[in-house]
DNA sequence: ATAGTAACTATGATAATCATAGTGACAAGG
DNA sequence: CCTTGTCACTATGATTATCATAGTTACTAT
């Protein structure tokens, strides 16, 4: 390909976020970011990328300002990356996509009967389903609020990564 | 590069997502069809993209069942491509993106004050800002609900690619 | 001194992308 | 009836991103 379309300067929203989020790599490094994972290599291992592209695609959520890299050990050299507010604030983006996948993306019973990943509401324990406001309290859904808890599928699929 | 990884069979929501929108063409293509742009030109030409990747497109998004191909007129033949019930549930992923890059995308008063785009609920009226729930009325925010008005130079650029 | 770990960088084959040009089916105007 | 125009695509070739694999650097641990 020729170089990829620059759409950094559109005045269209969702142009300017497709510039950013409209690849796969950067989605899949957000996702384990949100998960809290924040070594490198342990990104490499779960997402299944190739290092040069995790590399590539850090250089590239450091300069947008999404991703900041902490040094937590200086001998030897060890590194950590970490959301910051403007990454963390793409949560929405990525809860509605996991909403729409849990709607759509399965096939009748090939979770074990429930969604992929269950979240419970923190402040009220309340099961939320796919919306996006708490069905228990109302409330809206940030990040945070959230507590994870695998399907068994997903559960064995992770584990086999890290192992 | 070798075949693009396939994510359709991991069990993460995200991942499966990911899948589909993890494309800057996909993303453009549906927040056009969002915006109520159904021909085949004029997605083409307010994308910005090549018609073969247009055209591959629309093959991947009819196969997954998120757009319909549906002619509107037999002689000559012309088609005009529609969301289905399952594209249409994308809306909370494209206006999630939407209000992201409102908030970090764009320096400052760059859009000339106000948002890039500015939406106000139908129901009562309020300007949403970039809310996922109302701010007038409290009601989460879905696909239908919203009337939206461009800024001037999102309007510019817009009469510029269709001309 | 050797093995191990974390965080990368380098190389080469392959495939996706863009720019440009071309096709098929028809309608309207002169 | 012949040229021009429109819409919805398909075809071609140069360029570049991506993946798989291997290698590097800088240490610690045994």
């Amino acid at each position: 390909m020729p170089k990829r379309a620059d759409l950094s300067d559109t005045f269209c929203p969702v142009g300017r976020s497709a510039e950013l989020l409209g690849d796969r790599a950067v989605l899949l490094i957000l996702r384990d970011l949100f998960f809290g994972r924040r070594r490198f290599e342990e990104i490499v291992a779960n997402t299944g990328l190739g290092p040069q592209i995790v590399s590539a695609r850090f250089k590239l959520l450091i300069e947008q300002v999404v991703v900041e890299r902490h040094a937590y050990r200086e001998r030897p050299p060890r590194y950590e990356y970490r959301l910051t507010a403007k990454g963390r604030d793409l949560f929405d983006v990525l809860y509605a996509m996991r909403n729409w996948a849990e709607r759509w993306a399965y096939e009748e019973g090939e979770t074990g009967g429930g969604p992929a990943m269950r979240y419970t509401h923190r402040a009220c324990g309340a099961d939320v389903g796919t919306s996006t406001v708490c069905p228990g309290c109302g409330e809206p859904l940030r990040y945070g609020d959230l507590k994870g808890e695998p399907s068994p599928a997903l559960k064995a699929e992770q584990a086999a990564k890290s192992g």
